[in-house]
DNA sequence: GGTTAGCACTCGGTAAAATCGAGTGCTAAC
DNA sequence: GTTAGCACTCGATTTTACCGAGTGCTAACC
């Protein structure tokens, strides 16, 4: 799946001055106008210093080299997911406007909580910030080690695991067992499981006790459950923040519907972001991603890096014609704070 | 907030036999081809032998009494909130489709893990079984009791503050201190912690150590930390299955984004269900529950209990001409199963 | 008195027709 | 190479006509 453009197919040097011209505007008006724009629109823009006719021409080029479309004859152009790919590698860097930039700063001055929590909270900054729908993802926590177990009774047979990783998850499992065990029981077991499995990964297999007392019958059965769950704890978590938008920046029920169900599925969203993600902030436009329900959308990701690798990322989701500019920074600058608010002195 | 429908404003009885199988067939005609009905259509009915211009004096004076209404002369009926009403309290109850009552059974017999895992996926399946948006509710815990507290040090200064409660909620919390600890610094502090709050709630204040000593400053950070969240903790969780349902069965793209929106605030969908919850299967329709955003909508709520006290709830969500017969044997079988699920032997 | 066939009337929805105009491609002049 | 001019296209919008589902009313009927 392509991240960036491979402009090769298109005539060696990409596009003279003046198509390049041309074509960024009619990005630019037909993302603000969502209409098909006409030459003489683009004539009466200020950079560009031709006639209609002229640009007519040039649109002919643009179209037949894959840059526009036309819905119909006697309409204007529409630029093909092929232009917006050239638009947005072309596109100079945009920054945040002020209210934004006081926005997420003051958010990150005072955001506090857990992991979890700052990424949920983040993915609704995101969507107020560009009024699309957004997606944190949280990287899973595939090589955690273990940091610390203990079993917990509820009731003589009801037990919980509570396990705390060295990546500061903390997940339960219950642990039920057939038999009755006594408080100090479960504190034998519990001493017993943090020796057995303290400084190890969930991949790893361990020697269990094969005795058949009580307490190395609770830390078997614990073992299990743990190791059970393995493959469903390694799964990234995702925040999705401003699902409403899509009913309004997509038109048509039927589109709004297709995103919606996408965004049901966390897997998919994650794949989906993780296809697109590379380095700084990456975009897919139209089909550039593999998934063809989303063909009408583009998804725009940044990385969040802890020393270095990357531990997650945010992500908007929108049509193809979307704000490029103003929501590829907001993407960086969340990304950015995000990487800092981890990377600093504030726990997680 | 109307829970159930006060006919005190009605005529004494209510309505003649006529009037009530007439109302019902409109009711159920509407529900199915969403278009007005005529009074042919109703004559047509093998319930109702009179013809259609009898079933249109009925239909004015339904009209009158509010049961009905005309979105415009010469067009048919169309059930008003309090005809739904009308129609919901004298249904008899339906029966699930033996196609769910297995997928239901099947669910059930094979669902594994956490309750919030147990939940979530009850909101999955109980949009599939309805095809309208779900809302599961698990009850907070306010009045749950500690049964274990640990600190886990990450580093020097990085804690983490693990609780579990009887109910068998587990919390984490970030304890970020400005001095550093060693190992066995943060193991007498969590020893310490455990003697100091074991069977307390989150609502009492407990007597902290006024030493000056690392592990006593750790006891004092870790309780205030837990105390300040305790609000937050209460909460309950919200899931949330089917959301692209909304797309589906709203017409029109403003509804969507307004429920959509409303979706996303789980405090005012807890409310909302809170509101709405009654004994057994409650629906609220239209703006007998006060939400103006959600007037053209039927919100279904059936109670889980465990050990007759209320601790949570599924919901649907729908239009007000939603399938309230088979919706509602679907709320009230998943609550059941959800009930008996938590009230069996299966641990949680 | 309640019920029903008959009928004139209403009015939104749909289809057909007319119109508009933005936008095009082409050509000829610059 | 650029541009003004112009005939032409074709979707969108408006207009008009029309249909018919459905109504309310009345007079006949049981």
């Amino acid at each position: 799946m392509a991240r960036r453009a491979k402009l090769t197919d298109a005539p060696a040097i990409g596009l003279d001055e003046r198509k390049a011209t041309i074509l960024e505007a009619v990005v630019n008006e037909h993302i603000d106008t969502a209409q098909p724009v006409g030459s003489s629109a683009i004539a009466a823009n200020a950079d560009v210093a031709v006639s209609s006719a002229t640009v007519r021409s040039e649109m002919v080029a643009l179209e037949r080299e894959g840059y526009l479309a036309q819905p119909h004859t006697s309409a204007g152009r529409v630029p093909t997911d092929k232009g917006y790919r050239y638009f947005v590698d072309h596109l100079e860097a945009g920054v945040l406007g002020v209210a934004q930039q006081r926005q997420l700063g003051e958010f990150f001055a005072h955001v506090r909580g857990e992991v979890e929590d700052v990424l949920e909270q983040t993915a609704t900054l995101l969507s107020q910030l560009t009024n699309y729908t957004s997606v944190v993802v949280g990287a899973g926590h595939s090589n955690a080690t273990i940091l610390s177990v203990q079993l917990v009774n509820l009731d003589a047979r009801h037990h919980l695991l509570v396990t705390v990783f060295n990546d500061g998850t903390v997940t339960k499992h219950s642990v039920l067992a057939n038999f009755e065990a006594s408080h100090l029981d479960v504190a034998e077991a519990s001493r017993q499981l943090n020796a057995l499995l303290i400084g190890t990964s969930l991949d790893l297999t361990v020697q269990v006790p094969s005795r058949t007392d009580v307490v190395a019958r609770l830390v078997r059965e614990s073992v299990a459950v743990l190791h059970a769950e393995a493959p469903t704890l390694e799964g990234e978590q995702v925040y999705i923040g401003g699902s409403s938008r899509v009913a309004q920046v997509f038109d048509g029920v039927e589109t709004v519907r297709q995103v919606l169900a996408i965004l049901e599925q966390e897997l998919l969203v994650v794949s989906l972001v993780e296809d697109v993600l590379g380095q700084g902030v990456s975009v897919a436009i139209g089909s550039e991603h593999g998934f063809e329900p989303l063909s009408s959308c583009a998804v725009i990701v940044a990385p969040v890096t802890l020393e270095g690798e990357s531990v997650g990322a945010v992500g908007l989701l929108g049509p193809t014609r979307m704000k490029y500019r103003e929501v590829m920074a907001a993407a960086e600058a969340v990304s950015a704070h995000l990487t800092q608010h981890f990377g600093g002195d504030h726990g997680g």
